[in-house]
DNA sequence: CCTACCGATCGGTAGG
DNA sequence: CCTACCGATCGGTAGG
């Protein structure tokens, strides 16, 4: 993907005064970009911004990233990366009879870490700043958004049919979703209510049977 | 607010060939700008396009607005003070008994149309670029939005103490205009459902009592 | 990854 | 509201 920066040295580099792992500093630059484009949007951060928030000079992004938008892209290729093995990682550790609301419980908590969790700026980012990217680029990213919205189209598909969610189904997927991404907008860490008091009250209010459980199914040894 | 344009003449303008309205001028300006902030967003778009798509040439907006940041306080103070007062005559409109169910599926209608209906730019670009205003303009934004969510407070918590609302009553107010305001994301006019079976949907997603009442009350005499 | 730099664009203004 | 213009900033590059 453009420019390639697969130097990366195999063991351990030299600890030289400056040694730096190439791999870090492009990492770096994606958080700082990550976070940057989270606050104030793509296209009101300069790549000053970035380069200054990584601790490089303004020319330097461009020896990690093509352009501006190359970064941007990566910021929001990885963060679905992360948010599809994240989602795929909590589906495998549900209970194997574990049921329809119990799966959509795990969507919904695990979605709202995605967003709202810590090191959580690169699915917010591509949430709101989709539209700065070129067509190709979107076209890669609705793959991967296709492959996550496709776990919450089977839960809820499921659950409606057995009548615990009310409406059009699409319309449904599509109005959950859109409830839960908003809380981007008014959501703030540590103030009012904890993430999953948030995954409580997104279920009551969406899922009709009462799915609630008491706690969580992993109760102590 | 800022240099006043109140010359406007008393009748109908002499039409003179190049005789112009200065009101007029101005909300096409409002009007343009409004489009290209909402497809492009506030600060992707330059006051030379909102120009152009003005018909104007490229300093000419500082006559009508301060800055551009003027600019975007406009087109958002406008969009809410239509939005309220759009708001205030659909909840007039209905009948002095209209139960709460009905009242809310009057403000979930209404805010279908001023999100999605036609010339609805203006709201959506308060929701989607309001972090570019600055600290006042925010303030006094925040004063209208507060007006018009006070609607929407006392629909959901009296609907909820009833028992329609599942959750907490706050989240469920956020979680509900999010998953509404979202749909700016995704719905394109003329393609799939109307706004009416959104409507529809959205209710019978997050009301729990059969609130349906085959169709409008207010039947012909 | 830094230094030094460039061309383009942008918000905004003077003066009419 | 146009003409003509300015200073600042921006994305990006050459060369090391």
């Amino acid at each position: 993907m453009g420019a390639a920066g697969d130097a990366r040295p195999r063991g351990r580099p030299k600890k030289a005064p400056d040694a730096i792992d190439e791999g870090n500093r492009r990492q770096e630059l994606l958080r700082a970009a990550g976070r940057l484009f989270r606050q104030q949007g793509f296209a009101a951060t300069s790549t000053r911004d970035i380069a200054a928030a990584a601790g490089m000079r303004a020319g330097s992004p461009f020896y990690h990233f093509e352009n501006k938008a190359a970064l941007l892209f990566a910021v929001v290729e990885q963060g679905m990366h992360a948010a599809l093995e994240r989602q795929a990682q909590v589906l495998c550790a549900l209970p194997a009879r574990a049921d329809t609301a119990a799966r959509l419980r795990a969507l919904v908590r695990v979605h709202f870490d995605i967003l709202l969790g810590p090191d959580s700026d690169f699915v917010p980012v591509m949430l709101y700043e989709w539209r700065s990217l070129d067509l190709p680029q979107r076209r890669a990213i609705a793959g991967l958004q296709r492959a996550y919205e496709d776990a919450w189209k089977t839960a809820i598909e499921a659950l409606h049919a057995a009548g615990g969610i009310g409406g059009d189904a699409r319309l449904a997927r599509l109005m959950i979703l859109g409830a839960l991404n908003w809380s981007v907008q008014w959501y703030r860490v540590g103030q009012g209510a904890s993430l999953d008091e948030l995954c409580d009250s997104a279920l009551q209010l969406f899922v009709r049977a009462p799915a609630r459980r008491g706690g969580r199914q992993s109760a102590p040894p």
